[in-house]
DNA sequence: TATGAATGAGTGTTCATTCAT
DNA sequence: AATGAATGAACACTCATTCAT
């Protein structure tokens, strides 16, 4: 009885083991440079059993976004939901953050990816499943900043007319070209605390350029939970 | 005597007409989706031609982007070096930008070169100049904004905790994503007009979190030239 | 002048001796045995020169089906027009036949290639064009054939319940599994004149049993030009 | 003891159960379309098991074929040795035909795999065995129908300068493309039904046309047993 | 006996770049 | 100066077969 448990046990693992494989590859070089051939070979596969993992390269990159994503929500939907001020929620947001992602290279590896993939043509005959599920997690972490962003809003701490959708871009796309940028310079490649500070100071800015005019900055200062 | 000079001029206007060529496809198509073939075919050239002209793909695609910021800095320097106050230069810089790319495509095909070319392998092999000149002018531009911005803190406008570098690279990377955003979605193609009320929105907001705590926001306003 | 005369000469040639090469390789080892590379070597050529002259794989093998069909339409249907009867328009039919394919193994790759294409996926998503030029110019041959089957109905040599299509067919299928069959022994590979003498006497059984009852057997001769 | 037996009948019973299998899905798609995963998985059971049972892809196939031939020719060879006239055993030959595989999509699928068996390369390095089991059974049949054939001349209701082999081969083609061309249009299969009729009228044609010159018609009626 | 897992040897196709003319 | 023609190296993906358990 514990062999099938231990077969998809084993299963899961070598899952993990090539998502990580590609996840290193991916921090050193950089996503539009990897193929599944490379993936194969640090993982000690070869590229057909890839293909036993994971339907296809697109399938194999975004898991990986997914896979973070998941982790993240899973981390921080809990506060959220326990009736933070939005605020506080922005914090515990970033807190999540920091702590899932501050001491690895998971959040660049993720942004490299979810750039990547947008710039895919769209299969148009592909099976709809794969558009609907294509960043299913990752899709909701931004959902939730905007429901925040919202909610700072309507309890006056962010300016009443601030585009939330387009605040929650920006955000975004501040982090991710953080993230890019780390990456981009391989020779002295920025360690994560590095980005995580970077990241912070950035985020700082924005809430302070999203606050409405007046509001005491100490308010939003996400270093202080 | 004058052959050669017009020989020289006919070399430069086919120069041009290439990279404009280029420009047009980027633009409807996106970067990563156009070849060398397809800028020949659309030039009426031949693909060795091109390579008369320009000596690889990536020395073509980063002369866009030389070429531009060569006429923001022709448009801005003069302003900026006759003496403006640091938030005063900021909007000049800014309107600089807007009336050189508000009603063009431009801007929207150099950032989109630009991530596309960071992207890129390094050529080891490759002879250095290359690395030198890469972007020689966008970073030129990247310069001027980084100075204005430690003007901005020695005149107080700005936190003196600020970090220019930082904070130069983060109005960088907002105006990139919605400039890619824009781009990726090529059904609804935002005309330059949404996109620079969109960027000015940002910069806006920007320019209020990298504020020192206090500054009337009024004196921030980017519109109001 | 002359160059781009002879350049599109050559052009065409090296088209020709592709096309030639894929032949030779049908032959020998059958269609679904060569790829593109095989035939890339024996053209001594590379995998992607073959793809300037043909967009791909299966339009490469049509083209093979289309010349062959075309020469052939070009040698009968002048004969066909010129009112013939029925039974003298299958004689001529067969002499072009003959005289066309007669002394080459062109006939033989045709069937296979033909009966190859048709086993492929249905790739629906294939620009429109594809399918209608599929086999246009080999389904004409057939509906020659089916039409002049008719007119020996209506003039009173065939039996008049015959179903046309099926005898077409029948006759396709015939010279189909002779010429397969020719194949299918590459250790004594009959030479095309004993396929051809084998499809003579094939031929010359289905109209006798084509034929109206009570015809006279040496109207139906088709070695009797 | 009975152990011993038992487990042999399994065994048997397994092999049908996925000789089942494969037929079915050949039905449905085509010989060309189906690979030893989609057997194992219309099996419910696992591709290396397939392994246990039949050495390879082509051995499962052609042992489909054998199968048939051998029922065909259990029902077929009684009749054949009670010494019927020649036209007489082509007529039970064509009943036992209809017979077993009139009601079902057998036959198609025989065709099919012998088609696509021919097309395979010569192991030349594979035991001879193989070679000479290769179809063993099958070419039991078509020698049975080269017997009567050769009956019918001896007889004179056939053309005595008719070429047996090459008639027997003429009757296997015409049935193969029938079938053939019922199963690539998958859109509207065609039933058993229909593709027995067709082959009817197909093997009555030929049959006129193998008769000796003045044989009566009535007399080569094979649906009129 | 049965199988999950693994793979080698392919498939067709693309594209930046080079070179003879 | 201009180009048609050619190509090497890469790409994602497939499948019959094997083997440790």
């Amino acid at each position: 009885m514990g062999i099938t448990e231990r077969r998809e046990r084993e299963k899961t693992e070598r899952r993990r083991a090539i998502l990580n494989c590609a996840k290193e590859l991916i921090f050193e070089h950089g996503v539009e440079r990897i193929g599944m051939e490379d993936i194969a070979r640090k993982a000690e596969l070869s590229k057909a059993t890839l293909y036993l993992y994971f339907s296809g390269k697109e399938i194999l990159f975004s898991e990986i976004c997914e896979e973070s994503a998941r982790a993240f929500l899973k981390q921080f939907k809990p506060y959220w939901e326990s009736g933070l001020t939005g605020i506080s929620a922005l914090k515990r947001f970033w807190r999540s953050y920091v702590e899932l992602f501050g001491d690895s290279n998971e959040i660049v590896i993720i942004f490299n990816i979810r750039n990547y993939l947008k710039s895919w043509p769209n299969n148009d005959n592909a099976p709809d499943v794969n558009k609907q599920h294509k960043s299913h997690f990752v899709d909701a972490i931004l959902d939730s900043m905007k429901t925040i962003i919202d909610q700072c809003k309507a309890e006056g701490t962010f300016d009443p007319d601030l585009d939330s959708a387009l605040a929650t871009r920006l955000i975004l796309s501040v982090f991710s070209l953080i993230l890019s940028d780390a990456v981009r310079t391989p020779f002295e490649p920025k360690n994560s605390e590095d980005i995580i500070r970077e990241m912070t100071i950035a985020l700082q800015i924005m809430l302070r350029g999203f606050a409405k005019e007046g509001v005491n900055r100490s308010l939003l200062d996400i270093t202080n939970f």
